[in-house]
RNA sequence: UCCUCCUUAGCUCAGUUGGUUAGAGCAUCUGACUGUUAAUCAGAGGGUCGUUGGUUCAAGUCCAACAGGGGGAGCCA
């Protein structure tokens, strides 16, 4: 019987001609006594409900404020207003939960800081900005998914408990079952985990990438898009402790079809949300020209929003190789005038600094870097002819830095064990992974792309942390 | 983890060279008004100044440690 009723965002767009409705949702505002302002979530705009003065008590009606949760039954009706084209005339007024106004922390009239809201986040998702930002989040999601299905690529499931094998991508939670207290133990004192769940020391995954790769050998093309967990104790605005990432693995790729197929990737799914939530993306831009005002002139973007969207749908990305980089940089302007912290030379990983120039200073786009030197990459990673370079890439985007990091790997049993013995990655572990360059081995590549980069390149949100509903950070858990 | 800044009412913020009773706007409450659009108008309540310790006749203000947060860096996606 609930589902009667028809969401906000259906009724604005629809043509009032005295129609029974039903609308349920929760109270923006309430003015006059008479005026109510409905949202219930389809959309950042309110319904207004008009309430006949004199119709209902007092009592009733000091019940309905900022948070209340109604259900209307009315007229659909064109608005006698000027803020709105329809109205609903309500005929009957259900209240279906009260809200304490003086123990509701989420008063939108204070315009609550992003911080402030990060302690409500149970809450938040009632502003109008987390209203938007959770909208296209989701476009962007179904947009990932829709993309690769489209493509012909599998959904793969990689698994979120991993064995604690070398992959190399940073600290890991471990997964355990065994007490605090007194772990059984070996007798070198070390921790026995053949006594634990899963009869040896695991974790929560880093990375689906390895996994990806053997999906990559039957199927050709999978994809993962899930949870992983990094237990660094990073704290900036572009980390997070839980993060969603996406992971295409291809079969029969080099690295030229990898960047072809990232490059299209990020056009589409941006150019996706363009078309499917351009409301929630105008209000977005529009939030940052406010905070903007804020900010001194020099700090200042030169492009809007919806500008650099747009630019970057329609503008090939920069392709350039990791010696390239390193050239122009040590010609630059910045590096001349002794502006770079970090000293730049070939062999260096570029800092962020470095990075912040040539995508935003020098190229003013997303730039993609090849050919990066090996020993500041993983060990899976195809080694190019040269003897130092690896057919690396990684995609820099403007104010976020790395958004996708992909190479065509080794697929050459030889080189990769020699790689891997180099780097002191014990094989004997990884042998179902070398396993796949055994038994019908091809060339392939792959990338990773961070979900919630993603989802902060397209909403413009500084901090990661307002990205995602519930966010994981040293020192963060709660809810 | 490092550097730096911040923490005053429910929210956003003022608070002078250390000085008597800590302010504003919004929110909330009470009343007025009633086609409003962040409604408007009048009034009221609301504070252990992040925590602990120190300096001083006197600390929101100075010092230290700790906690939480912002910005930047490292690690990375």
């Amino acid at each position: 019987m609930f589902n009667t009723r028809v969401k906000v965002k259906d009724l604005l767009a629809t043509s009032p001609e005295g129609q029974d409705v039903i609308v349920m949702g929760w109270v923006r505002t309430f003015r006059n006594n008479q005026f109510v302002a409905l949202n219930d979530g389809s959309t950042n705009n309110n319904l207004q409900v008009v309430m006949e003065l004199g119709a209902y008590d007092d009592a009733f009606l000091k019940r309905i404020t900022t948070g209340a949760s109604l259900k209307v039954k009315g007229k659909l009706v064109a608005s006698l207003g000027k803020g709105q084209a329809v109205e609903v005339k309500a005929e009957s007024v259900e209240i279906l939960g009260d809200c304490n106004p003086e123990k509701y922390p989420l008063q939108l009239k204070n315009r609550p800081s992003l911080e402030y809201l990060r302690e409500i986040a149970h809450l938040r998702f009632r502003t109008n900005t987390f209203g938007a930002v959770f909208r296209v989040r989701h476009m962007l999601a179904f947009a990932i998914h829709k993309f690769f299905h489209e493509k012909g690529f599998l959904y793969l499931h990689t698994p979120i408990v991993t064995a604690s094998d070398a992959e190399g991508a940073g600290e890991m939670f471990r997964v355990t079952t065994l007490p605090f207290d007194n772990p059984p133990r070996k007798e070198d004192g070390n921790i026995d985990f053949r006594e634990d769940f899963f009869g040896r020391a695991t974790n929560l995954t880093v990375s689906g990438q390895l996994e990806g790769e053997l999906g990559a050998m039957a199927f050709s093309e999978v994809y993962t898009f899930g949870p992983t967990f990094r237990a660094e104790n990073s704290n900036t605005a572009r980390h997070l402790a839980e993060f969603w990432m996406i992971e295409p693995e291809m079969a029969f790729y080099d690295l030229e079809d990898n960047m072809n197929l990232a490059e299209e990737f990020i056009r589409t799914i941006i150019r996706f949300a363009m078309d499917h939530s351009r409301e929630d993306l105008d209000f977005l831009a529009q939030r940052l020209v406010e905070e903007e005002k804020q900010r001194p002139q020099a700090e200042r973007s030169e492009m809007g929003l919806i500008e650099k969207l747009e630019f970057v749908v329609n503008n090939r990305f920069e392709r350039i190789s990791y010696t390239e980089a390193i050239e122009i940089l040590l010609h630059s302007p910045a590096y001349k005038k002794k502006k770079f912290q970090y000293d730049v030379s070939w062999g260096i990983d570029m800092q962020s600094e470095h990075e912040r120039y040539l995508v935003e200073k020098h190229f003013k786009r997303p730039v993609i870097v090849t050919g990066y030197p090996k020993h500041i990459k993983a060990f899976y990673m195809r080694q190019n002819e040269d003897g130092k370079t690896v057919a690396a890439m990684d995609i820099l985007a403007p104010g976020i830095g790395e958004i996708v990091g992909g190479s065509q790997r080794e697929e050459r049993l030889d080189k990769l064990e020699a790689r891997m013995k180099e780097m002191h990655i014990p094989t004997e572990e990884m042998w179902w992974y070398l396993d796949t360059r055994r038994f019908g081995t091809v060339p392939h590549a792959g990338f990773g792309l961070g979900f919630e980069r993603m989802v902060q390149f397209v909403t413009g949100m500084t901090n990661i942390r307002d990205v995602i509903a519930f966010p994981r950070a040293p020192k963060s858990a709660e809810f």
